[in-house]
RNA sequence: GGGCUCAUAGUCUAGCGGUUAUGACGUCACCUUGACAUGGUGAAGGUCGGGAGUUCGAAUCUCCCUGAGCCCA
């Protein structure tokens, strides 16, 4: 080193390490970091956290998308606001119920209540714990001392059940007699929101039905020969000219003998089967909507238990597979099979246990939803969405909606329906909210019925979907039951952040309880962000193998490395595709800016001093950063400050400007050390939300202190300038100049004669010709 | 059957009526330049899925086709 006056850099490690991260997370850890402070006079931003479901392993892209979430709360903190950032676990429902069900090899009804609602909260504790510290590792800012919850402690549930109440009380809640979808694996009816359509294998049959005035053959093709003893109707297209002639004819259904209507109808397609379709009660959506449409009574064929009903007959008793076989078999005996085809067909599944769904009539408990949904789609004109058109979303599954919203459940590890009925008259008992009721081991909440009388009661053994817990997330973190002043001055809550699978589900429930609650939107703003998808661009399966666990990525990228890629890997509310390369990637510009600062470090800061115009120019660049990041962190957007940052700092700051004024800096010029340290400083806070560690780090080595609590950037008018438009001249002229001595076999330190500074660069004349040792 | 989204170099990605079409990874060549070889500099590689239209001008707007994905029935 020449001149020998440089003085040792403050940041010692010649490299970013993963360790340090560690480091950083004890202390993180030990303090009391983000706590939530309502007095501070901040505005208050309050975001309604996803909790995440422990079941398995976290999956990877959902750890990406709290990733994102953090970077809200630490932006919003930066740019001034007083963040209520809690964290949380959604431990009610199914899936940790199938999971006990799935080790003790015996299905939930077999086991004793209690016992089996301790094994699910064991179970799901475990599950928990790699939940919490992947959470903590990532670098989560929540306020975990005050505002953690979990939706299976007796204060969640009793707000659950105090909304129902409320609701029960509004005239919301009804029992309803119809067809629900029905999983006969979880033995529960569910709501459409946890239907998925799978296309599978399966038999046409093509069955001969008889004219009754004619006696002729009418085959018609069917997937469910078993619901023949469920058909009502046979319904042909009014076009047909085929079957112009048995309109309004009868037909006589096989089997059962039974005499139907031959209603022409634009539902039958002409092309589909032989033209002619027979419609049963509860064969699928469609057929529910038709005979609702035509008055027809329906035929309960299948039971709770998927098995066949006396209306079946002979196969009464049989499963619906066992039925469809003896079914098919008869009507071969008597010749009035036709042709059997295999086919693939788009049919219902729960999405949770993944078995075929049946439409069985049952009494259940519904929350209207219908007649609400015009002022729902206005409210949802209120909220913004980032990225914008994500609304879009909401508004498809509000024109989707077809009926109310079942919320019963014949399940045990949820939120109980607190009801009783008289067992004399039948009177339902509806308790005072604030408690938690467990109805079906609880004493009921008075002493005789009002009704009639009566002493006795049954307690209400059914539970809620875990949406009924869970939709009243928004409603939990501002406070709702717990603190109303504070409720008052924060509801709506300031943001949903979350995945657009979920849109149907937790934002709509949300949206509509909020709705019947308060007659109020639930949130300020919407954040939608994509899904995680395998490097190939699919959806991760277990089935499929594709399935990459978030706990080894990050520990060997580190937590920074796997955040800066879910902010720059893909625009605001795209698909995440995983690729463990370009996470590596991301740890070379974390490589890049620890040089940069380390190189900085090197140099005292100082005031302003004289700046010389290239000092003017990066700081006006600087500026314009600013302005672009700033901007985007108010949209929640962060792909564009991580791509902006990472463009200027590596590719103008890092190799133009630095580059210019190294020979000023180590004379100890006063601007340059100035400019060095002021754009550090930008860089620095513009990356902190973004990549908490490694900017944490640097902060505290070179100026102490914690970054985390230091102000976002703003645009300074002192450092405008109008030197920003010779950006690409002066960064061509730099590239000239390298270029023509890689072509003349110069080293970048050799001198290079014959180049003069072009008229429109003079300001930078004397930094250029030092920078590239311009001779003559 | 309906709706929505997407289609840009080998791969991924930006772009929202006028740019020599962004950047990254990968490839090739050269370079231990006083922060950085997990680096630097340079280079090759795309007529933006196909077709028609609107426009003085289209990757960008419209329509059709093809392909992929998502949602719903």
């Amino acid at each position: 080193m020449k001149g020998g006056r440089m003085a040792a850099p403050k940041i010692t490690e010649k490299r970013w390490e993963i360790k340090f991260e560690e480091e950083l997370l004890d202390r993180w850890t030990q303090g009391d970091l983000h706590p939530f402070d309502p007095d501070s006079g901040k505005p208050v931003f309050v975001i309604d956290t996803p909790p995440p479901y422990p079941s398995g392993t976290w999956h990877i892209g959902a750890v990406a998308g709290y990733s994102l979430i953090d970077m809200i709360a630490r932006s919003r903190r930066m740019l001034g606001y007083e963040v209520l950032f809690p964290f949380c676990l959604d431990k009610n429902g199914i899936n940790i119920e199938l999971t006990v069900e799935r080790k003790h090899k015996k299905s939930l009804h077999e086991f004793d209540r209690q016992e089996f609602i301790d094994i699910c909260r064991e179970e799901i504790g475990k599950i928990s714990e790699g939940i919490l510290d992947l959470s903590h590792r990532m670098g989560m800012s929540a306020d975990w001392e005050e505002s953690y919850y979990e939706t299976d402690t007796p204060e969640y549930r009793r707000i659950t059940q105090a909304v129902f109440i409320d609701l029960w009380n509004k005239g919301l809640v009804y029992k309803g007699e119809r067809p629900s979808f029905y999983c006969p694996a979880c033995k529960t009816p569910i709501a459409e929101a946890e239907i998925e359509y799978v296309e599978k294998p399966s038999t046409m049959t093509t069955i001969n039905f008889k004219v009754k005035d004619t006696g002729e053959d009418l085959p018609i093709a069917t997937t469910r020969p078993e619901l023949l003893c469920a058909c009502k109707a046979v319904i042909v297209h009014p076009g047909d000219e085929r079957f112009a002639h048995i309109q309004n004819k009868k037909a006589i259904v096989p089997i059962y003998g039974t005499e139907v209507n031959i209603y022409p109808h634009h539902y039958a397609k002409p092309e589909f089967g032989t033209g002619a379709a027979m419609m049963c009660s509860y064969g699928d959506q469609v057929d529910v909507q038709f005979f609702r449409e035509l008055g027809l009574e329906a035929v309960k064929g299948i039971d709770t238990e998927g098995r066949m009903t006396e209306a079946a007959g002979k196969y009464a008793g049989m499963t619906t597979e066992e039925a469809r076989r003896a079914i098919t078999d008869d009507l071969n005996e008597q010749g009035l099979v036709v042709k059997e085809e295999s086919m693939m067909h788009v049919s219902p599944m729960c999405s949770r246990s993944r078995t075929a769904v049946e439409f069985i009539s049952m009494e259940e408990w519904y929350v209207k939803q219908i007649e609400f949904v015009p002022e729902l789609k206005k409210l949802a004109e209120e909220m913004e969405y980032h990225p914008s058109d994500s609304k879009r979303y909401l508004d498809t599954w509000l024109d989707a909606i077809t009926i109310d919203w079942p919320v019963s459940r014949r399940r045990y590890y949820h939120t109980e329906i607190p009801l009783w009925y008289c067992d004399g008259c039948g009177e339902v008992i509806v308790p005072p909210p604030g408690e938690y009721y467990q109805p079906w081991k609880d004493p009921p909440p008075l002493e005789s019925c009002p009704k009639c009388g009566g002493k006795n009661f049954t307690g209400e053994d059914r539970v809620f979907d875990t949406w009924m817990d869970s939709s009243n997330s928004n409603l939990i973190v501002t406070k709702y039951m717990q603190d109303e002043g504070f409720f008052k001055d924060n509801f709506p809550c300031s943001l949903r952040p979350q995945g657009r699978d979920i849109v149907r589900t937790w934002l709509h429930y949300t949206h509509l309880k909020s709705f019947l609650v308060t007659g109020k939107k639930p949130f300020q703003h919407v954040f939608i962000h994509g899904m995680g998808l395998d490097e190939n661009g699919r959806a991760m399966h277990r089935t499929l193998g594709n399935v990459i666990d978030p706990g080894p990525v990050i520990e060997k990228h580190g937590a920074d490395a796997f955040r800066y890629w879910s902010a720059a890997g893909c625009a605001i509310g795209a698909d995440f595709r995983i690729s463990d390369e370009r996470i590596g990637g991301a740890k070379k510009f974390l490589t890049k800016m620890w040089n940069v600062a380390r190189f900085i470090s090197s140099f005292p800061a100082g005031e302003k001093g004289d700046l010389s115009p290239a000092d003017e120019w990066i700081l006006a660049e600087a500026n314009a950063l600013i302005e672009a990041c700033r901007e985007s962190y108010e949209d929640f957007d962060f792909f564009v400050p991580s791509n902006r940052v990472r463009e200027f700092l590596w590719n103008v700051f890092a190799p133009h400007y630095v580059e210019m004024v190294k020979g000023r800096a180590y004379e100890g010029q006063t601007g340059s050390l100035y400019a060095l340290h002021e754009v550090l400083k930008v860089l620095l806070r513009l990356m902190a939300p973004i990549t908490p560690f490694i900017t944490a780090r640097i902060w505290e080595e070179i100026y102490g202190g914690d970054v985390h609590r230091e102000e976002m950037p703003s645009v300074r008018e002192d450092w405008s300038s109008p030197l920003t438009e010779l950006t690409q001249q002066l960064m061509d002229f730099n590239s000239e100049v390298w270029k023509l001595k890689k072509e003349s076999g110069l080293s970048l330190r050799e001198d290079i004669s014959g180049i003069a500074v072009p008229d429109e660069l003079k300001p930078f004349e004397d930094d250029l010709t030092r920078m590239h040792r311009l001779a003559g």
